[in-house]
Formats: C-alpha cells, structure tokens, sequence
RNA sequence: GGCGACGUAGGCAAGUGGUAAGCCAGAGGUUUGCAAAACCUCCAUUCACCGGUUCGAAUCCGGUCGUCGCCUCCA
C-alpha cells in the first residue's frame, strides 16, 4: 500500500506529495561512491541518510527497490591507480570492499541491486548508440559527446545556461563546450572496452542513466545523491536519459546537503581534516554516526566539528540510559491504576507514549524531518526518567512505561537508532571509549575495587583522591544506591 | 560573471501566517558521605537588517548586508 508522504523535489524547489509510477512501489536510485578511497564522514551522510529513509519507506508499507551504484570507472580511480603502480579495476574492487566493510560496520542495511559500471559497459554502449541514432550525440575521434544544444530542456535541474557557464575547458572535437563525454577514446595507461568507436571507457555521467534504467525502468520514482552532483552530473543524467526514452527520468530528486567544517570549508583530504568512517567507527558506535546525522534535516549542510561525535553520544546516552530504566521497571498491574496511584508523571509518560506514532511519524512523512521526529524521543526520554524519581516506579512502572518502550521500537524499525540491546551497547561504548582515550578497562577496574574497599572502611579522603584521580583520566564514577560503582568516560572535551 | 541555498539563543537545530520544539553548554535547586546521573527552575518580548502586505509575520512580498555550495572530480 504505502502511507502517502511529502518530499522536497530540487526540480521544482519545493514539497511535494508523492506519486508513484507504480501503485505502491518506490524506485529509488542512489549515487553511490567514486571507489578511490575509504568512505569519510560526507559520504556516509548521504548513506546514512538514504538508509533510513528507505529503512522508513518499508516501514510505512511501501515496496521499496533500493539501487545504489559503485562509480568504478573514473578519471580519479585512474589517476591514483597509476600513482599506485596498481590495476585501477583492481584499485577499486579492492574499496568496493573496504566500503562494504564500513557500510556493514555502520549498520547500513544493502541496497537491492549495487551495480557497478564495470560490469554495465554493454548498457552503457547501447544508451550511447540510441543516442547517436537519435541525433543527440556525435562521434568524433573515437569518442561520443552529448549534445547538449541538441535538448532544449537542457538545465531544467540546476536552473543552469548553457551558454551562461563560467570558462568551458576547448577540446577538440566538441561542438560545443557544455556538451559532454558519453565516451572516451582510449589513451595510453587506461582501461578500454571495445566499441563500434574503437576502444575506449565509458564518459563521466552515462553510467547512471544506463544502470539506473536497467535497475528501475526509464522513469525513477526517486533520485537521490549529494547536493554536489546536481550540476552536472544529474543534468546530464536527465539530457541523456530523456533523450533516449522520451520519458520523464526521475519524479523527484532527493539531495543531501554536505558536511561542512567549522572554518567554512569543505572536508578534503587536502586540508587533512577528513575523518573517515573506518576511524570514526574505532572511537564511536555506528549509532552515534547515525544520530548524528539524522538530528538535522538531510538537506541542510551540517558543520562538522570535534565535538560533534561526542555530543551526538552524549544524546544517544541518555536516551539508551532512559530505555534502560523503563526496561528495569516490573508489574503486572493495569497501567491506569498504576498511573491513578503514581500521578501526573506516570500519566505523562503515557500521554507522550500514545501520541508518539502520530507525532514522530508525521514528522517523517513531511520532508523526512528527521530531527523534528527525535525530538519527539527526547521528551520521551525525559518524561520517563522525571517517571522513574517514583519511589514506586521501579517495582510497579511496568505498564506505565509499555507504550514509551514500544516507541522505542519505533525509532529502531524506521531510522535504526536505538536497535541494540542496552548492554551491549553500553560495552561498546566502553570499549571503543577506553581504546580512544587509552585507558585499559582492567586497571580502572582494579582501581575502582581498591576506592571501594576505601568506602567500605570509611576512609573519605582517600576515596575521592582516587576519584580525582580517575576524573582527571576521563573516568566519571557512579556509587550506585546499591553500594556498587559503574563507571564511564566522559565523551564531550569539558576538561 | 552565471545558477542555487541559507542567515533563529553561547554552540547546534526544528518551526514557513496565530504568538519561538529538541540537544549541548551555563546559573540556581532536589538528591548524594562527597560526586556522577536523573529531575525541577532559569537561560531568544524575539527570529541578519530595512521597508511593505495583514487583525496578526521568524514565517508572505521588495530591497540591503552576510555566509555557503555549484558552474572542474566530488555524497
């Protein structure tokens, strides 16, 4: 079936209500990575922002085909294939592998179909065969450019002239400067396929036309990517696409917005302030990632800076923190009386838990507004911990807190945050904490038992000198009421 | 030069015509052997600036200033 939902289409710069080509079906057609190099932090926003949306989308019942392309033949994965010594084929099967193992690592659930250009060459020749047929493009010296004068709705995405573009690079053969490869005469040191052109590679954007209409048919439902690739890479898609099917190519055009750094500038590996996700995933859980991601709307730009890990896990703390104190709670009691003899508190609880679906679901069904949605959870988390201040909430809060632990589940189903178990996600921030500050969690422990047997004989002076000392180490001690001490690092920079 | 987006508290960030969600930081309090966590209270008469429309605007319109992205590979 398919709850309707409303998305902003970069087309027509608005909100609209979505239509499906086909009655509960959603095409959704991702760009994926340039395999030269690991996934960093602005790669996997778009990843992990298209996951949870498609993650949402089956949620809500649609019957979703998922395609997310590998761009594995490319100018760049040449360069620094030869830079390598290395086959550039070779060069990016080998990060098609290191990006499934990040993409694993942070949860991203597959796509249905991940082709790669490779292995859609013969696609790829025929697109650009019906275009020549056509008189949409041309052969000149072994390569097939677009003609881009040759389709007036040339600029329909970007709002871009053709003859308005800054300083267009002279190169022989083109007709004119805008118009672009669909493909490239072999040179020395670069793969080639053969061709009815000679040898050669696929240009730089007639792979995803041709492998998305394989995957989908020639009108995608959704196409998503970076911001970045609106002009020209999805220009170029539409020209190429439309001029051979005669059809719309994508309904509606999803992009992400970039990470940007604090000074203003883009992440790049030139000014070496790019972290990648391998990295980011030794010191953080992948749900930090994600929280981090999907508390501000996916088309916004979202400054990147230190802090922003350790604030994103200091969030997800405290709602883990909250779920696991409703887990905590027992009772068997009907959840009106428990709440008619506890109060306002346990009625809150149930009030925020009932409107819960609506309120964060339709956050989710206008414009995927992911942060509007946790803030929904936040007040969740509050309400039950201000319930849990009950001296009787422990023993008989239960079904008080039934409603707020199936939201939780909620939250997990569409945007897989809050999916672990609490344990073990609490032993995953131990460890990937305890390896990133350098602490061995054995000695802490072993302090902790001596500051312990202090406590026990009374002995205050000494028990805080050992909590200092442990606090300046980044070690926060926790005496439970029980007599016990939990203990865990501190995550934002305070010290 | 062209195209586009944005400008909301100390930082981040929702809100797109009806009187400012949420997170972090900060101050005070409850609690605690001391702490931590949690909870409570406080923290934007105001949404870059200037005009306009309206009973009413952060939200619509016009202008000004500023920031960013794209126009070359880019999530």
């Amino acid at each position: 079936m398919g709850i309707p939902f409303r998305i902003y289409n970069t087309r027509t710069r608005s909100v609209e209500d979505f239509k499906p080509t086909t009655e509960g079906k959603v095409g959704i057609y991702v760009c994926g990575m340039t395999v030269y190099d690991r996934c960093h932090m602005g790669h996997a926003r778009a990843m992990v922002v298209f996951d949870a949306f498609v993650r949402y989308l089956r949620f809500r019942g649609w019957d979703v085909n998922f395609v997310r392309n590998f761009t594995d033949v490319d100018d760049k994965i040449i360069t620094r294939a030869n830079e390598l010594g290395e086959d550039p084929i070779a060069l990016s099967a080998r990060f098609i592998e290191a990006f499934h193992e990040d993409a694993d690592a942070m949860g991203l659930i597959r796509p249905d179909e991940e082709p790669r250009v490779s292995e859609s060459i013969d696609s790829i020749l025929q697109l650009t065969q019906s275009l020549i047929e056509k008189g949409s493009a041309y052969e000149s010296e072994g390569s097939v450019w677009f003609d881009v004068k040759s389709f007036p709705a040339y600029g329909q995405l970007s709002g871009q002239k053709v003859d308005e573009l800054k300083s267009p690079d002279v190169v022989p053969g083109k007709r004119h400067p805008a118009d672009f490869a669909l493909w490239k005469g072999v040179k020395p040191g670069e793969p080639a396929w053969d061709s009815p052109w000679g040898p050669g590679r696929p240009g730089w954007h007639i792979e995803c036309s041709a492998m998305a209409m394989d995957c989908i048919g020639h009108t995608l439902d959704i196409h998503g990517g970076g911001l970045d690739l609106v002009f020209p890479h999805h220009e170029n898609e539409i020209a190429q696409s439309e001029a051979h099917s005669d059809c719309t190519y994508a309904n509606y055009w999803m992009h992400n917005g970039m990470l940007t750094m604090s000074g203003g500038q883009k992440m790049g590996k030139s000014l070496g302030n790019v972290w990648n996700v391998q990295n980011a995933l030794k010191e953080f859980p992948a749900e930090c990632l994600r929280l981090y991601y999907l508390q501000s709307l996916y088309r916004s730009s979202l400054p990147w800076h230190d802090e922003a890990l350790p604030e994103a896990l200091g969030m997800l703390c405290r709602l883990y923190e909250a779920r696991e104190v409703a887990e905590s709670m027992g009772g068997s009691e009907d959840a009106a009386q428990v709440a008619k003899d506890l109060g306002e508190d346990a009625m809150k609880v149930i009030e925020i838990a009932e409107s819960f679906e609506s309120r964060f679901l339709s956050a989710l069904d206008e414009d995927f507004n992911t942060a509007k949605a946790m803030a929904v959870v936040f007040e969740l988390a509050r309400a039950i911990n201000r319930f849990a201040n009950h001296k009787k909430a422990k023993k008989r809060g239960g079904p008080v807190v039934a409603g707020a632990l199936a939201a939780f589940q909620l939250v997990s189903d569409t945007l897989a945050i809050l999916s672990l178990d609490v344990s073990a996600f609490m032993e995953e921030v131990k460890t990937k904490r305890c390896a990133a500050m350098g602490l061995n969690p054995e000695q802490v422990s072993e302090t902790i038992a001596a500051r312990s047997q202090a406590r026990n004989d009374r002995e205050w002076a000494t028990a805080d000198a050992i909590r200092v000392d442990l606090d300046e180490k980044g070690v926060i001690l926790m005496d439970n009421p029980d007599g016990t001490t939990t203990w865990r690092l501190r995550i934002t920079d305070a010290s």
